[in-house]
DNA sequence: AAAGTTTGGTCAAAGAAAGTCAAAGAATAC
DNA sequence: GTATTCTTTGACTTTCTTTGACCAAACTTT
């Protein structure tokens, strides 16, 4: 194991007990920790951490900078894409506002979004659209807001 | 957290208790309770209370001077409802950028909130609506979510 | 009014983190 | 045994914060 994969599983073991799955750190703290360079803490990030391996990264630098990793939910993930691809080609606003509620009441959407995202694929927003058309394109502009949600 | 953050939060939570959402303080007195130095404030104020974070900071010099510190909200209804009517009946797609963008700037609307909104009204998003109605259909939506907003 | 006192404002330099990038070294694949 | 990919290192850059010397305005006293 190369010291790379030590910080990782560090970070990675003191992110389970973090409370919110979020964990602040000091890259210079660190990197005295585990006798390295500074910069070896940013390649952990960008190898280790990142989006597609299911973490945000953030960072402040300056006095009182910080390293902030934070784990996004796999579950909400895959529900979510779940729900992508239920949505299909057309979807009604019955069931938009069934599936937006339930996402809500999962916690895998906040309900601002969900309030937000209802007022887009309403009857009012898509009034110009002729009605055999609506169905498909709330099912587009849908799939494109939640797909920004992963 | 340091210390230009302690300040900042004080000031934030007696905003809280505050009664129209108006503080005052004097900057000497502030600067004397957190043990630094005056223009610190300045910099507290310019960095963590500029408009675009939704506050405007007046204040007077000389005897019983002050710094004042008042959270907008107001204006912001007010620029979302200029905007939704300056959105007329149609609106191009780098028109929609441009002012979604602009009240990202201003701080009327979460970053999070204009992505969506852009992600819904691309052209991704409309793809299966007839090039010469998506403009319409793009202000209607952005309307029925900025309303929201309000 | 003029002088003095009490506030707050500006700006630039020093300090404190974190970021970038490319070169050198190791490990792995073929 | 070479080619490729992954790691490690460090010099240089960028961003954010703290500090202090000097400036400007408003009130007070004479």
């Amino acid at each position: 194991m190369g010291i790379s994969d030590l910080i990782a599983s560090f970070l990675q073991e003191s992110l389970e007990e973090a409370e919110n799955g979020v964990l602040e750190v000091q890259r210079n703290d660190l990197a005295q920790r585990f006798n390295c360079v500074p910069s070896q803490i940013n390649y952990v990030m960008s190898t280790r951490f990142s989006p597609e391996r299911g973490y945000i990264v953030e960072s402040r630098r300056g006095g009182n900078g910080y390293i902030r990793i934070t784990r996004v939910q796999v579950d909400r993930q895959t529900l979510m894409m779940h729900v992508i691809n239920t949505l299909g080609g057309r979807v009604d606003l019955p069931s938009a506002r069934a599936i937006l509620s339930n996402l809500v009441h999962t916690g895998a959407l906040s309900e601002e979004i969900a309030r937000m995202l209802l007022a887009a694929v309403g009857d009012k927003a898509l009034s110009s659209v002729p009605r055999e058309y609506r169905d498909t394109i709330r099912a587009d502009i849908m799939k494109q807001v939640l797909i920004l949600q992963v």
